[in-house]
DNA sequence: TTTAAATGAATGAATATTTATTCATAAATT
DNA sequence: AATTTATGAATAAATATTCATTCATTTAAA
């Protein structure tokens, strides 16, 4: 046996890679920087990873993953109305900004570029859980059958992560956004979509 | 004299850009993909910009400072209500993506981005603007006045712009966004806002 | 209980590759 | 012919990736 792994270096590179680029902007973003900010050798990485694509994407999929996940579990709790469900799964957004704003950041980056995009797999799974949503929203009244899933998708899965995370180029400099927007931005989503 | 410049040289490269950068993303695109795309020599670019950022740079402000001005003009033509205003503007931005899908998504990745930001000037301009907004919005009965500025920013100047672009990751084949989409959006938008 | 050999982790300087930028030259226009 | 536009191969700069080497830990023979 030689030494063990040490897993924290693998937990610092994941986080170095978000806080950087969130800092610094994909483009501007290098192998050095991310290894100096974790504090790890620049050949390191490659131990661990195919290359500086390959690491972002799993980072990006891990997130995508976890998402889905935890809505998933959402929509089997509320098989009867979509309310408590939308308002969890916001609540959860806010918190997730507030406690970890690089990975919250990093997942909204990306969410937005080109380069990334989702698989196959995640394209059913999500096709499939919008219209088990829908489902439950026009059963109880609190969705048009009229609305698309379209509608349904951005509403649901994008309009407050965009909403929660857009701040940077901010104008005004309070705080944007709190745990108490959780109300209003349930309510929103469930105006939009009745 | 000599030869005259050829300004649909001009025109050429800033479409490639716009299309290049939708298609591979900001971080795959080089200035030889761009120059390649708008047929034109490599160094060509260097002739009327100082770089590849500049030249990017340059095609966002364009655009926003085009945005502003439209909003401008906007709030003059509409001082009693601001329900004309929201649905002149949102017609504009669908009409705009579905003529200049390119420019519109170029513009959208940006506005995403964390190295793109406004300038100062830009900042004072678009705080002025949205209070004017408010103010004609508490007036009529249209905005609450509880309604915070971001929450105004946001859903006025990128709720729209979002929902309009973010077709990248569509899991449904279907066109996502037509012209029909006008007044939907406008309604949400005072819904939030009421 | 030492000691040393084996193993895999980790490093970072060297290398390869990619990409922006320059500039000597050619082409076009007056 | 004079002048400016335009080219694209050459160059410079930046950055990803490799890999020979070092280091830490474990195992087991002496």
């Amino acid at each position: 046996m030689a030494r063990k792994i040490d897993e924290d270096k693998i937990a610092r590179i994941k986080e170095a890679t978000m806080q950087t680029i969130v800092e610094k902007g994909m483009e501007s973003t290098t192998i050095a920087m991310i290894a100096k900010n974790a504090n790890v050798s620049g050949g390191y990485l490659y131990r661990i990873y195919a290359g500086k694509q390959d690491l972002i994407n799993e980072l990006y999929h891990d997130k995508v993953n976890s998402l889905y996940k935890e809505l998933e579990s959402l929509v089997l709790l509320n098989q009867t109305s979509i309310k408590p469900l939308i308002k969890s799964f916001i609540k959860n957004r806010i918190t997730y900004f507030l406690n970890e704003p690089n990975a919250s950041k990093f997942f909204y980056q990306l969410l937005h570029n080109e380069n990334f995009f989702a698989s196959d797999e995640i394209k059913h799974k999500s096709a499939d859980l919008i219209l088990k949503i829908k489902n439950i929203g026009v059963a109880s009244g609190e969705i048009s059958k009229d609305t698309t899933v379209y509608q349904l998708h951005y509403h649901i899965l994008v309009y407050a992560v965009d909403y929660i995370n857009f701040t940077r180029k901010n104008i005004f400099e309070e705080q944007e956004v709190t745990i108490n927007d959780v109300d209003k931005l349930t309510e929103n989503i469930l105006n939009i979509l009745k």
